[in-house]
DNA sequence: TTCCGTGCAAATCTTTTGCACGGTC
DNA sequence: GACCGTGCAAAAGATTTGCACGGAA
């Protein structure tokens, strides 16, 4: 857990609107009282452009030929991509999804507050055999999980499903 | 991955009837070819007792105390404990779950097969705050997962499914 | 000018692996 | 008697932390 610095201003989430999550991000940040720094920045755009969930060492490996490429005048180091996605875990910018093998991956968390602007809201299938991991969305579960949020009785700030399984390649290739 | 020794026997489940879970290990660990010794033992044994998730410290903590306590000859070493859980969760008789702190948890598996039987199916919600982790389990979310399952064109195995939040404690604490 | 954000390297913690011995089949 | 299961210790990874410097406010 980390303290924030200051802590200036409010501590509510703004709107949300239909800005995208980059900006939300960016926000947030300077309303908890946090500066703007260049990996922290990097790494905002890098999970701004992916859809699916990445690891920390697929965050560093692109961050590293970003840098080789010239686009970043130093390279990020891995230790801020740790710090960086922590604090965006703790402001609920980000997600953390396990998936059964023992390393952490992180995605975009949806704005799920108002209902609208459900920005890519989904959950995954995991390929035990493979490690292929597939996201996918169905209304009539994030209906059942809504009523029973409702009714159990605890505040509940978001959900996760994880389908484990064969996928189609592996089911074929009986091994 | 695991090389079963020699596996004697076919390796479809068995019909899972109304036995307690620590026979259909034993049964199944036989049927896949398994020889039996002390410490997969003592682990059925202690998970068997258990009815929610525990970690591999504190499954090594309990068998450690037993030991002290003169239920076993000798210590269980913390890599039986990880090697007897990595071969429960192969043949499907524990299941892994992630809460999102980094440390796997393991609980035993209940029987899907056939819908009866469901010895304590259950999913959990996790407190962000206090780290509190408590099971349950809904009837309507069930079947919306199960309807699921069939439209997906995966072969899926197994659910899990998360709630994150607050507990009352932490609601009330307001920090 | 102050204090935060960052890179680097060391430290910590969980999980895996190598090896030799005792037990199961 | 052959080969598996186990404890111990070392190894391998993932993640965290300490520290000094450069940049944001």
């Amino acid at each position: 857990m980390t303290a924030p610095p200051k802590a200036s201003g409010h501590a509510s989430p703004s709107e949300a609107g239909a800005q995208p999550w980059s900006e939300r991000a960016r926000t947030e940040l300077r309303r908890a009282g946090y500066r703007r720094g260049g990996a922290r920045e990097q790494l905002i755009n890098l999970l701004a452009r992916e859809r699916c969930a990445l690891t920390v060492q697929e965050m560093d490996g692109r961050l590293q030929e970003a840098y080789r490429q010239g686009a970043s005048p130093r390279p990020v180091g891995i230790a801020s991509v740790y710090r960086g996605i922590e604090l965006l875990v703790e402001l609920g910018l980000v997600a953390r999804v396990d998936v059964g093998d023992g390393i952490a991956r992180y995605e975009r968390a949806s704005v799920e507050h108002g209902g609208e602007n459900h920005d890519h809201h989904h959950h995954h299938f995991i390929c035990d055999r493979c490690g292929l991991i597939v996201p996918f969305d169905d209304q009539p579960l994030e209906r059942a999980i809504v009523a029973l949020e409702d009714r159990v009785g605890f505040a509940v700030s978001g959900h996760e499903v994880l389908l484990h399984g064969s996928c189609s390649d592996c089911r074929d290739t009986r091994r």
